[in-house]
DNA sequence: TTGTAGGCGTTATCAG
DNA sequence: CTGATAACGCCTACAA
């Protein structure tokens, strides 16, 4: 199309077709410079009549600026993203900015060429979802100026725009609702070990222990990675322990679905026997055959306020001091948690 | 940025750096015209030296392409997507094509000023998951000659590129299940109105009744959203008749979640009382707590279809027939379905 | 084989 | 207040 796509109508042809300059039209349609009320109204007429769209890509070409950004994430089919998407496409629309979506499976080779692809098109800055956390594209993008937020993932040496949650005190908030409820025995599946954010659920669980005066036991601790599968295995390995733990927090809902089905093949009741809470509440934990107890991060806001920071960021040229968001989580009590069982 | 984005260096300055005049770097680097083999390789050399990227903006303003498709949804929120979408950019990916993701929240004027914005910018080309089928807006894409597919919906009257799936179908293989079943009293519940793919499953409810010489009842029809909620509704209606019907086909799989709750807080059980198939199996569906019977469409690759055949269509610069492509669905059976309760 | 000139459609600058 | 001119960075006839 491209030839199709647009009326084929160009300032040129609105400037003869009303008798001024192309120069006139374009102020008058941009209402920047001096332009006669008169003449201004009737080029604006002759605009509309013909049906005149300026070209995005020659006033992109022009301005060097294409109200568009990239967003690098591992996996949209991946339940925790959907809401955050739209967190930023919501505020990208209301600044008529365009939002292009890239899937990197965490692949690295991806990552790269998705970059660069990105940026020979200019694009205006980006969000960067999966990056990563030894990146050194990551760096290279601050060395040029590039406008760019990272997103629930933090690099481990670089100071970026972040936007992330408070990992370690949702997780924390899930300790302590267990902590009231008795438990003391309490395990925790981990995430992936190459997520800051898997790191620092993980360090809320030790921090939150270590106030509450418990031993750290590496053997209620077991090593998943956001999927059910893992969180089935989890469970299956905490079933060998000599004691059951009364409770069990995973990083995520996933992993807590799984390790509830496999407690569910052996007949151990939830939460008679055994206490879940996840992270993420993605919605199916609310449904009532599941109604799990989770941590719930603010996802919509997320990629809200991360739009919000990179549109800053492209407005300011990307030359201000990198500066960090942090969005607190809410427990949600649902049917996963009771009282701890008063075993020996 | 943009100004930072880009590393600055033109297509001059590698001209300049290597002796040669613009037009023949342009030549050395696209593999166009004649270039000596020595030349190229010099130019090619401090091209890479310099860290020479060409800039897509100029290469599109000059060719009148921008290798980048729109994408016009409802919502990625909605589970039914993200796997679509998947498949749309997965293709893409493969043939250096971005994608600009765009949700519409079915609302017309939103989805109006997406499209104008699109076509200003000159994409090469559209696939519409969320047109209203009525939309005149497909018309004049139409008419201007703008490649684009339609993707699980159907315009009303156009004859369009289209990319769905067989509903129909999948409702009557869900249908002729519970006919081998041994059920006759088949409830459904409907979704939105403006779908075409919801028509569309519902003519298939009454056309595998017809088939089994099953009168039609208006009763057992119930309209849904598509939500949970009402499916929570649409059960709570059959609750009131006289009979229980013995099986229901929801036209997706939250209704039937929705039913199913209704059910289970009735003490009805599914399948022993009633058994319940949906439709989409988003992932959901297969967790042991719920093992939904249900149609799963090709997801994946309804997306990759659709972006194949747009790409297509952008190759013969929109001057084709239109095509149409329907995936077949296969039916999932799992917990919810059983034998008919052999009932007075 | 290489270089020159023009144009893709805008907008900014600067004379008039 | 308006209009000519140049430039954004590239590609492509056509000329040399």
């Amino acid at each position: 199309m491209s030839n199709a796509m647009r009326g084929k109508i160009t300032i040129k042809q609105v400037a003869e077709a009303s008798g001024v300059a192309p120069s006139t039209v374009s102020n008058a349609l941009t209402g920047k410079g001096y332009v006669a009320p008169e003449t201004r109204s009737r080029v604006l007429e002759t605009a509309e009549n013909l049906g005149y769209r300026a070209s995005s890509l020659a006033r992109s070409l022009r301005l060097q600026r294409t109200w568009s950004v990239g967003l690098l994430l591992a996996d949209v089919s991946n339940p925790f993203f959907p809401a955050v998407v739209r967190g930023i496409e919501d505020v990208l629309w209301r600044r008529q900015y365009n939002l292009v979506l890239c899937n990197t499976d965490y692949n690295k080779e991806k990552e790269a060429a998705y970059l660069r692809h990105l940026l020979d098109k200019q694009l205006d800055g980006l969000i960067l979802a999966s990056t990563a956390s030894d990146s050194d594209d990551v760096l290279e993008l601050q060395a040029r100026g590039v406008p760019f937020v990272m997103l629930n993932r933090r690099h481990v040496s670089a100071k970026t725009n972040y936007v992330g949650m408070d990992n370690a005190g949702g997780v924390g908030k899930a300790i302590e609702h267990l902590l009231t409820l008795g438990h003391r025995r309490i395990a925790f599946i981990k995430g992936r070990a190459d997520s800051s954010a898997a790191k620092e659920r993980f360090q809320g669980y030790r921090a939150a222990l270590r106030e509450a005066g418990i031993r750290f036991d590496p053997a209620l601790v077991a090593q998943g990675d956001y999927t059910i599968e893992s969180g089935h295995a989890a469970a299956a390995g905490f079933l060998q322990l000599a004691r059951l733990p009364t409770a069990i927090v995973s990083a995520n809902d996933f992993m807590a679905f799984g390790a509830m089905a496999r407690f569910k093949a052996q007949g151990i009741r939830v939460p008679d026997d055994v206490s879940v809470i996840g992270f993420d509440d993605i919605f199916v934990s609310a449904l009532p055959w599941i109604e799990l107890t989770t941590v719930r991060p603010q996802s919509w806001q997320l990629g809200a306020s991360a739009a919000q920071l990179l549109l800053e960021q492209i407005g300011r040229r990307g030359r201000t001091r990198p500066r960090e968001i942090i969005l607190e989580n809410e427990l949600i009590l649902r049917a996963t948690t009771g009282p701890a069982r008063t075993t020996g």
